[in-house]
DNA sequence: GGTGTGACCAGCT
DNA sequence: AAGCTGGCCACAC
C-alpha cells in the first residue's frame, strides 16, 4: 500500500481532527463523534483512536473524551489512571465517582465545531 | 491473510 | 430491569 495513491482520510485521522478540536474546559463523548463521522456505530473506534494517539505521542487531549455518561472509562489507558481525572480537573471540572458533574454543561458538539 | 479484539452504544430478550 | 448481541474500522498475531 502507498500512503500517496490513498487520498481518502482514514476514519482514525478525522477522530483525530475533532478530537484535537474540542475547546479547553469541554467534553464529547465517543458516540458523538462517531456519530459527527457518519458512523454512529464506530464509537468504539474512536476510543481505539485514542488509545493509538496516546502510544503514537500525538498531542490529542484524550482525556476530553468520555463516555455518553460522562464516565471516565479510558483513564486506565493513560499514564496514571488518576491522570485523566486531574487533567479534567485543571480544566475546572468536578469529578464524583469516575464521572464528570455536569456532563451535559460542559458537553462539546463536534456538531456545533462546523457552525 | 484470516481471526480476534478494543477507551462504545443502542436495541433486543 | 439487567444482561447479551451486533456493528463499526484499524491493527497485532
Amino acid at each position: 500500500m502507498d500512503y500517496s495513491t490513498d487520498d481518502r482520510i482514514s476514519f482514525f485521522e478525522k477522530v483525530y481532527a475533532v478530537v484535537s478540536q474540542i475547546p479547553f474546559g469541554r467534553v464529547t463523548s465517543y458516540g458523538a463523534i462517531a456519530a459527527f463521522l457518519g458512523s454512529r456505530q464506530s464509537s468504539r473506534m474512536v476510543g481505539w483512536a485514542m488509545n493509538q494517539s496516546n502510544r503514537s505521542g500525538l498531542n490529542v487531549p484524550a482525556h476530553r473524551v468520555v463516555n455518553r455518561n460522562g464516565q471516565l472509562t479510558g483513564k486506565n489507558h493513560f499514564g496514571h489512571p488518576d491522570l485523566m481525572q486531574k487533567l479534567l480537573e485543571q480544566e475546572g471540572h468536578r469529578i464524583e465517582n469516575d464521572t464528570i458533574v455536569n456532563f451535559e454543561g460542559v458537553f462539546w458538539d463536534p456538531a456545533q465545531w462546523l457552525l
